[in-house]
DNA sequence: AAACATATTGAAAGCGCTATGAAAACAAAC
DNA sequence: GTTTGTTTTCATAGCGCTTTCAATATGTTT
């Protein structure tokens, strides 16, 4: 009826040695004889004992848990990057508390501050925005944090990022070699950092480098959803726009479906480019062309740079910029 | 330099007051005169104390965490599922720690042991495949666990789903009114209980109550990915089917894709449902016809189920069933 | 065999909080 | 003013573990 009740007093007992000899065993340290270790270790098991973490934790001030911040767990982009942090946070006996934000300020900072009372040993942090108050709070809270997938524009914490700019910049060049001059720029919410100061430049700055001028008429802001996409495909018909890079996979799916539906054959008469190479952009008609970034990657290194944060191990670079490609598929000439 | 510095000690010593005091006010306990509670959260905020959510844990055994369990995040109907969990949970004042199984009975049991010695409150489990030997594990865990739109043939744990025979049922009674008589079952992993007890019987018996024979061969078991249905597309062609019911939506997306890039059209040549109506369902083209199952709904009411169980509540149904509709889109005529 | 170094073990003090029984403070009733 | 009944508060004993520091056992060197 009771619940967790042999403790590590009980095999103290049992195998006749001291709770700290029991703990020395559970924690691998080296100084205990063979023949002790075996004793303590077949009672442990004859008893079935289970440390109880919550006391482990209290004792030595750590949890072996990390929180993790995400938008949301729905969404493919940030799922990829999630998956590559739990999996890197397993290998190294990390457990995830995982809570979703919604990109919203207030559940990110009340999140922020349940972890933190948790005593998570670091945090992953996954949003779009991040502003002053987000950065004090990161400052106070004293713990390790590291952003992935996810720019902070001062740097004030330690990153795992593709250069978003420079992608971006890539992919609309490729358009304007194809012959395009009239290029939309369809994208998620600018007051997003990553839209605003990186894809945005790296698409104006192709422009420039080849003669073509910028029309703020060609910047679409939108939520960055599937239905915005279809939607926003009726508008880029009107302005008669050619081709389009869009910030992320379901908007862009949005788009192509939309201009389809509307009887506009892509790419022969509109060429468009995605972000995020997420599953869907294979799974599209035509399928999309993208940025092929290394999602589970970002999430790996993200956690894999956490760890030795926590270790207070040496760090070379605490903003990692992971390579990018360039998939042409069909929505692209 | 240090973290975590001050105390519950420390504000009972500023405020004049005892811990117990401090404690009582901090759990909203009722027996605290007005004055003295103001004066308490006056020094709390002076100090900006947060307590420590480890120690409580370990001095009241309750964590205000519980684990989910899940195959892949990255899979849009479990991260769905997922999502709603974590909703009800934050509503509750719980946390989760998120833990990717793949499936694989082995890191089941080993991330079993990891939560519960973490001592979280309750479990959330999704998972396709339960054994004896898991539920063996559940038992003696003695620890709440609810099943979130996972079956268990046997129902030993309180679990929350739609009716996946009956669904799949009627899918295929519409398929057979459209006039099809070689329907393909097109099936993820057999060794799935909600393959191979319920879908693939409602299969069958729509079958039987329409005076078709069962053919074995039209029974298609694969892994469920997006690349076995495109794969999967050659064999239904050269079987001459002209249906079929896909256990989930990568799949179904693969086999679409896989028939219409062979030149078959659908839905004129070929019908397809699928089972989950993810995201996906809407954005493929021809757009899926599909089960829609309330996934958020299935996680938030697993969720709720378990805060009634911690709660040691009345529960008046362990084995929810949630319904589920159908929607013929443009796969099917 | 004495003297020292080293490898093993144990005792006990926390970690920061909750919860319990007893004491103190206050109110109402006699 | 005393008694009785409530409220409010305090002191303190854990929760189950880690982690010194000191004690003991073992081994090595003369």
């Amino acid at each position: 009826m009771e619940k967790q009740n042999v403790t590590i007093y009980d095999v103290a007992r049992e195998s006749g040695v001291s709770m700290a000899t029991v703990s020395r065993v559970l924690n691998g340290n080296s100084n205990v004889r063979q023949a002790t270790k075996e004793k303590v270790l077949k009672v442990i098991d004859d008893l079935d004992y289970r440390p109880n973490a919550v006391a482990r934790g209290l004792a030595s001030k750590k949890t072996t848990t990390v929180g993790v911040i995400i938008p949301d767990v729905t969404d493919g982009y940030f799922s990829s990057l999630a998956r590559g942090i739990d999996d890197i946070a397993t290998m190294y006996k990390y457990n995830i508390i995982l809570a979703n934000s919604d990109d919203n300020p207030d559940k990110e900072a009340s999140v922020l501050n349940t972890l933190l009372s948790k005593q998570v040993d670091g945090i992953i942090f996954m949003g779009n925005e991040i502003n002053d108050d987000l950065r004090a709070d990161f400052k106070r809270s004293d713990c390790p944090i590291v952003l992935a997938g996810s720019v902070d524009i001062n740097n004030s914490v330690p990153s795992v990022n593709i250069d978003y700019a420079d992608a971006v910049k890539n992919e609309t060049e490729r358009l304007i070699k194809n012959g395009n001059s009239r290029i939309a720029f369809a994208s998620g919410s600018m007051k997003q950092d990553v839209n605003k100061e990186y894809r945005l430049k790296g698409y104006v700055s192709a422009l420039e480098n080849n003669g073509i001028k910028f029309d703020e008429k060609l910047v679409f802001e939108t939520k960055g959803t599937y239905e915005d996409g279809y939607d926003l495909a009726e508008r880029i018909i009107n302005d008669k726009i050619t081709a389009a890079v869009a910030t992320n996979d379901e908007l862009a799916a949005g788009i192509l479906n939309g201009m389809t539906d509307r009887g506009v054959s892509v790419p022969q008469d509109f060429e468009l480019f995605t972000s995020n190479n997420t599953k869907l952009a294979k799974m599209m008609r035509p399928q999309l062309s993208s940025i092929t970034q290394p999602l589970y990657d970002i999430g790996a290194v993200a956690m894999r740079l956490l760890t030795k944060i926590m270790n207070k191990e040496e760090i070379d670079n605490r903003y990692v910029v992971l390579g990018y490609e360039i998939v042409e598929r069909d929505s692209t000439k």
